[in-house]
DNA sequence: CAAATTTAGTGAACATTGTTCAAAATATCA
DNA sequence: TGATATTTTGAACAATGTTCACTAAATTTG
């Protein structure tokens, strides 16, 4: 069919400019600054076309998370190749921690806002599986490591999340703005210390 | 001045009823759904009002996150008397997840909103007192463990600033609703089991 | 005490947001 | 070409933060 194909890849390709346009706009103005309407006015479409698209705020607000992840998972993924596991995942918390300050926007979207977690729950299968891919691929590592004897004394899933919570909260509460006004330190070099400094705890047998 | 002196008094009172008005609110709602329509509602008295004692809602805002860190602070005082500094830093670190989880609206003002930061930066002395202070309250026991020979190789700033990103990090992630989407846990139990592993790789010399 | 002045409070109105939907424009097909 | 289906539009709605001309009350003054 080629009229019918055509349209399919006219709506696809529609679809994409919207995502584009949006993933743009926050990356620039912030995800609060970025409404429906400078969404439409960027693509030169009125704002009930972007919802022909998207049910709500929420699913376009979600697909970017969704993107956000994707992006994630492939700078992860260089990292493969890394065979000692402790080096491995120091190399994924320091990826972590800088995909948060490169994109502090998609960062605080993937694990701070409400909206993409809104849109998950209204789902019918419930499931956040980017958080839990990317969580599993966490513990993997975290488990190979203590293949090898580290973490002693330690479980395998509380560990994994006390490590994310770590690196985590040093993104949120940089990108948040708590560290200046609290510790009077310049942020980004403090976070990058603190996070050595965490490594430093993590390799003590 | 007997007449001066009653006015300031009603004012204060006025302005203490709004403040409560809006705690109660969003600890029942939510801060999302407190509008400062529902506060005058709440009070009984009109929109404009509200404005007569408050800038504007960012001010309210930091007002009540203001509130939350004395809460916080007279909780955390009652811990000032276990002489063991680790001892205490372990208390420190599980009242604060305790008030956390007890007060997820107020934490979440406190830590990840905006508004407050907001209101800090328009201020002259943009200094977020309430941060610092409680940052040193918890440097000042870490420096007291590693004058007890603890944390042998790590620096006081960049580790306090690690404990407080861990913690608060764990809380976070809980009150954002990442928890249980990611490790398909139990976040109470999670939580819990967590901070319990991240005292074993505190206490480790 | 009555008038003038100051203070406190009101709520309609504005701008900005997300969202909807009847109508218009465009494309497809017979 | 004319009928039908699809796509797009933008005015309109509800909710929000905010403002401000007005009213009401309290206080001061002569």
């Amino acid at each position: 069919m080629g009229v019918a194909e055509r349209k399919a890849k006219e709506k696809e390709e529609l679809r994409a400019l919207i995502l584009n346009a949006a993933k743009d706009l926050f990356a620039e103005k912030g995800i609060d600054q970025t409404t429906i309407r400078s969404i439409a006015k960027e693509i030169e479409y009125s704002v009930g076309t972007v919802y022909l698209y998207f049910k709500d705020k929420n699913q376009i607000l979600h697909e970017l998370h969704s993107e956000g992840f994707l992006k994630l998972a492939k700078e992860m993924r260089t990292l493969f190749h890394v065979s000692d596991p402790m080096e491995r995942l120091k190399a994924l918390g320091r990826t972590y921690m800088s995909f948060a300050l490169e994109n502090t926007q998609m960062y605080d979207l993937m694990f701070n806002m409400r909206a993409p977690m809104e849109f998950v729950k209204e789902q019918e299968e419930q499931n956040w599986h980017e958080g839990s891919n990317a969580f599993d691929a966490l513990r993997n590592t975290v488990k190979e490591c203590m293949d090898q004897g580290y973490f002693k004394g330690h479980s395998l899933q509380p560990l994994s999340f006390t490590i994310w919570s770590c690196v985590h909260g040093m993104c949120s509460l940089y990108i948040r703005e708590r560290v200046k006004g609290a510790t009077g330190q310049d942020p980004e070099k403090l976070l990058y210390d603190a996070f050595e400094d965490f490594l430093l705890m993590l390799v003590k047998r």
